[in-house]
RNA sequence: GCCCACGUAGCUCAAUUGGAUAGAGCAGAUGACUUCUAAUCAUCAGGUUGCAGGUUCGAGUCCUGCCGUGGGCGCCA
């Protein structure tokens, strides 16, 4: 339907000497029932170039279509400086419904344009010296989720979490582990946390804090492991970065970046000239360090080099904490000096999560171990809760959770309310089968007895499904589901309550419009399913 | 000091990327179960979108300057 009238609207636009830009005119949901179904803006855009008042082209727009034989169309109006409304006949959100029906849950909202570009997702990437916290699970069911929407929507999605096994960090893990299994006092720069004591206890290998290092982080990556597959995150690689390290992956980066005369030696250590060089960046930076060790960036460079230039990925989304955020105009530069369009380097920065307990809001600190894990909020609010919580806002939002809100709300979540419909839904079914009550075949059934306001407010919910998901992918804001499947609820909610499905009259009219309620009720599990396997979040089919 | 974000109802967040009268939930007040699940529904109340300018038919959204908050400015990661 909006195509029909995106193209109908081009036409008469092409034929007043527009040229109409190749991705259609722009055409909306009014927000105002009054305003119509649909209503496009072109003639304020062009009344212009036009040399004609917005009013007078929106008439002149407004008449054409009218003379067209558009289908559902009732009649169109100028309104405002000069919106054009169109005016639906409800017929166009039956059709919606039985567009649900028919693609199902596999094929409805699953769109191709992402063309199985390959991408490369990278998210979370939390050192393993510790377990992970809250932060790093709202912006990995972040990224989990975008993974799921872009796939949906025809990407070649590969899910990937830079393993920071290596340098600096995890020998103090490892110093931390020999300190506390002797008794003397962890380093200044240590890991205190109560996790070091008990890794300590359990470690049987040689005083070297290397090994005891590496040890310690194998065993807390597992947790962390463990900690993002509760909540339904999976990855299709662990990039190690030692693995980068060693292949001699940084040589190479270095090598080609030399060949271009942006290498420097100074001070026997190996500098980028990323400032320099006028790439843009702010200072330049070392990417070895006098004592041979290669510098984060370092391995960062020759990891996202070993992506775009050794793997061939078409595009490369990273989503790194605001903590991160310094490295993204080096990362930005080193690409574009190794020839990658930076275009295809997408770095989301989700802004930092803090955390209110006992109505007071502390700092927390992995190295100090007075952080919230992510693993003892899930404890406290269920998986789902979890994930439905992070994928509430967006990502540029930096968030505040209270605790002690979060907990005693636990029973009146959020979750609980969508989770609800869709059990609902799910009852109903039950029902129907005790009183053994036939569903006929959707195409026997007529759906244009559905139009009672609750069911039209529900059917047109259902319409903003397929644009959601498209929304969500192209900007990259899984939460756009999170909103929309609530509104969805809060239809399906409002409907149910007014409308009764399994009438037991016998009465042939209301037979009619039980089967057409059905219908629509399973176009809303469809829907509901969807939305739900794209957030994370599970069905439960009771409650 | 410089760089990057953010600032929307008492609280937590939305807002069709520039659209028409800025919306939900929680918290507050009041009502609705003898029926398919009340973990629900309905009504009320709550706002100068941090402040001041600018751009245009039109700004929470874009530009400039302040103010506030967070993050970054290592041969840490």
């Amino acid at each position: 339907m909006r195509e029909d009238l995106q193209r109908s609207i081009a036409t008469i636009l092409s034929e007043l000497g527009v040229d109409v830009p190749p991705d259609g005119v722009s055409l909306e949901r009014p927000l105002r029932a009054e305003h119509g179904d649909w209503s496009a803006n072109a003639a304020l855009m062009y009344a212009k170039l036009l040399g004609k008042s917005p009013r007078d082209l929106a008439g002149e727009i407004c008449e054409r279509v009218s003379g067209s034989d558009l289908r559902h169309l009732e009649r169109v109006e100028v309104a405002g400086p000069g919106f054009v409304n169109f005016y639906l006949s409800i017929g166009w959100l039956h059709d919606v419904l039985r567009d649900v029906i028919n693609a199902g849950e596999d094929g409805y909202a699953r769109f191709d344009f992402g063309a199985s570009e390959r991408v490369n997702l990278e998210f979370v990437s939390a050192n393993p010296t510790g377990p992970i916290h809250v932060g790093n699970g709202w912006w990995g069911a972040y990224g989990d989720s975008l993974g799921r929407v872009m796939a949906r929507c025809g990407y070649a999605v590969h899910r990937e979490y830079y393993v920071n096994d290596t340098g600096r960090q995890v020998r103090m893990l490892g110093e931390s582990v020999l300190a506390r299994k002797s008794g003397d006092e962890i380093p200044d720069d240590g890991y205190q946390g109560e996790y070091v004591t008990q890794l300590a206890k359990s470690y049987s290998g040689p005083a070297d804090a290397m090994v005891a290092g590496k040890w310690a982080s194998e065993m807390i990556l597992k947790e962390i492991k463990n900690t993002l597959t509760s909540i339904g995150i999976e990855y299709d690689a662990w990039f190690s970065q030692a693995s980068i390290e060693e292949s001699g992956a940084l040589n190479e980066t270095i090598d080609q970046l030399r060949a271009q005369g942006l290498i420097e030696e100074k001070d026997g250590a190996i500098w980028f000239l990323s400032n320099t060089a006028g790439l843009g960046d702010s200072r330049d930076r070392v990417l070895i360090r006098s004592d041979g060790t290669p510098t984060y960036l370092g391995g960062d460079l020759a990891y996202h080099r070993n992506k775009f230039l050794v793997r061939g990925f078409d595009r490369v989304i990273d989503i790194f904490g605001a903590d991160h955020q310094g490295q993204v105009a080096s990362l930005k530069c080193g690409m574009k000096a190794l020839g990658v369009d930076t275009n295809r380097l997408e770095i989301l920065i989700g802004q930092m999560i803090s955390l209110m307990d006992g109505g007071k809001s502390g700092k927390m600190s992995k190295r100090l171990g007075n952080f919230v894990s992510l693993d003892e909020l899930i404890d406290d609010l269920g998986p789902d809760a979890v994930r439905l919580l992070a994928l509430m806002g967006s990502l540029d939002q930096a968030n505040t959770l209270d605790l002690d809100v979060v907990r005693s709300q636990s029973m009146d979540n959020p979750v609980y309310y969508i989770q609800y419909a869709y059990a609902r839904i799910c009852s109903l079914g039950r029902v129907r089968e005790e009183r053994s009550i036939k569903r006929m075949p959707v195409k026997d059934v007529d759906l244009g007895v559905l139009s009672h306001p609750r069911e039209l407010e529900l059917l047109r919910v259902l319409e903003t499904m397929a644009d959601t998901v498209r929304d969500a992918c192209e900007e990259r804001a899984p939460h756009k589901i999170t909103v929309w499947v609530r509104k969805l609820a809060a239809a399906f909610h409002g409907f149910y309550h007014d409308c009764p499905i399994l009438s037991q009259n016998e009465d042939p009219g209301d037979f009619a419009l039980m089967q057409a309620r059905l219908w629509l009720v399973e176009g809303c599990r469809i829907a509901a399913a969807i939305a739900f396997s794209l957030l994370g979040v599970s069905a439960p089919e009771r409650m």
